[in-house]
DNA sequence: TGAGATGATTCCCT
DNA sequence: AGGGAATCATCTCA
């Protein structure tokens, strides 16, 4: 207390009886030569003054009062303060100044960004996400997985308000307790030297304390959307065989289309509907079918014929169906007597060429034409071979005659396949490429 | 438990 | 953009 004392009336008699001080000075400067008495005179008017303020903690209450009256009253009062709020500001919030102007903290920026982008902060955007969107995309919509997804989107929900309501607390504790510190700050500045920038000053603290507060809680925000996104995409790679109903209706296609395995979207998403997956699962599937086939046709011979017995019973049903129907609609069928000696090396690309030259869509032909189509195979089937255990029968069946020299399947375009139903018995495709 | 099967992903090419 | 090829990760089964 001594040495403030000391140094209070240090510097409040040099910046005083000195005249360097600005603005708001009431003294007017003495006019040369003329310090002597009277300069000395008011430097001991403001010692006194400042030594009252220093010493008034050491009164009692209602004495103190009394003097701060006296002294808020005190003509030399605005200039003192005026100069003590001078110096303060020259010296120890100088150090401060600096560190004002903070650029805009990047790594709050990136959290920001990352937030906004993973829909926490910002416009609510049916509680979904990047994340979520594109892993319903890869997932597909089968139900596991829109539960998956329903899951994510739930917690994701559950993350943005927990956010929301940590955010708006600490808005509002940050404005409580700036409003405090202001008010104290303001009530304070009537007995110490706080000018409205200290305050501001203060308040400019207070709110980056509070920001730092702000920011761990983004930080964690973005920690368990992390986590959650990447437990939810940690779990596309989890497979699920598809069911042996799926892969069976999968594989017909295939064998069926052994020519051109490549199905038009329209065949894909029909495909999708049936075995209740996704049409980028039925494009993976092909594509992984196609490769391992090529690479080893011999393993997959067997699987080839196992698919045209299927292929020829269920086309036996629907021929059975059919003559059924033409017995009792129409004595005469297009087509009924005209392929007994037809040699038909491949029923489902009967059907595809007939499909290529229709230029009818998978749905809307594939089940006439088929069938159609099956009654030829059915018959060069018992016809040829009398039976499904034939091994030689069913070879030349699915012979993977398709494969080109360059190791890819002939387009379904190319005259070969458009042709082939025309083509004459024993036109069973040589299979020189493999 | 290991090998093979299989769905998914990634990279590259056309 | 779609397909081939390689590869990964997981599932299935002996």
């Amino acid at each position: 207390m001594d040495d403030q004392s000391r140094m209070l009336q240090t510097l409040a008699g040099v910046n005083l009886a000195g005249h360097s001080v600005q603005g708001g000075m009431a003294l007017p400067p003495p006019p040369h030569g003329h310090e002597g008495a009277d300069g000395d005179g008011r430097k001991q008017d403001i010692g006194d003054i400042l030594h009252q303020i220093m010493t008034i903690t050491d009164q009692s209450l209602d004495e103190a009062q009394a003097k701060k009256h006296a002294l808020n009253c005190h003509r030399m009062k605005p200039a003192l303060f005026s100069v003590l709020c001078e110096i303060k500001e020259k010296t120890g919030l100088s150090i401060r100044g600096a560190q004002e102007e903070d650029p805009p903290d990047p790594q709050l920026m990136r959290l920001d960004n990352m937030l906004l982008a993973e829909g926490v902060s910002g416009p609510e955007k049916g509680g979904g996400s990047a994340a979520a969107a594109a892993a319903a995309a890869a997932s597909g919509g089968s139900s596991d997985n829109s539960i998956e997804h329903s899951d994510y989107r739930a917690k994701l929900t559950q993350i943005r308000q927990i956010y929301h309501t940590e955010l708006e607390k600490y808005e509002q504790a940050c404005n409580e307790f700036t409003t405090h510190v202001m008010n104290l700050l303001r009530e304070q500045s009537r007995t110490r030297p706080i000018s409205p920038k200290e305050i501001e000053r203060m308040v400019g603290i207070i709110h980056r304390k509070f920001s730092s507060i702000q920011m761990q809680l983004k930080q964690s925000t973005c920690e368990a959307v992390m986590i959650l996104r990447s437990r939810f995409l940690d779990a596309r790679r989890k497979r699920r065989n598809f069911s042996k109903q799926a892969t069976e209706i999968l594989n017909e296609y295939f064998y069926s289309h052994l020519s051109n395995p490549y199905p038009s979207e329209e065949a894909k998403e029909e495909l999708a509907k049936k075995c209740s997956i996704t049409v980028s699962q039925v494009s993976n599937w092909f594509g992984n079918k196609r490769i391992r086939y090529k690479k080893n046709i011999g393993k997959f011979q067997e699987e080839a014929n196992l698919y045209a017995a299927k292929t020829a019973v269920t086309a036996a049903h629907a021929v059975a169906a059919a003559v059924q129907n033409n017995q009792t609609n129409s004595p005469t069928t297009p087509n009924s007597g005209s392929s007994g000696s037809f040699n038909l090396p491949n029923s489902g690309d009967m059907f595809m060429n007939m499909q290529s030259l229709n230029g009818d869509s998978y749905q809307g032909s594939q089940v006439g034409a088929n069938v159609q189509s099956q009654v030829d195979t059915l018959r060069h089937v018992i016809n040829q071979t009398g039976g499904y255990s034939d091994g030689l029968g069913a070879n030349s069946l699915y012979s993977p005659h398709n494969l080109n020299a360059n190791g890819g399947w002939q387009d379904a375009t190319t005259p070969s396949s458009v042709t082939s139903p025309t083509e004459g018995p024993g036109s069973v495709h040589s299979d020189t490429s493999n």
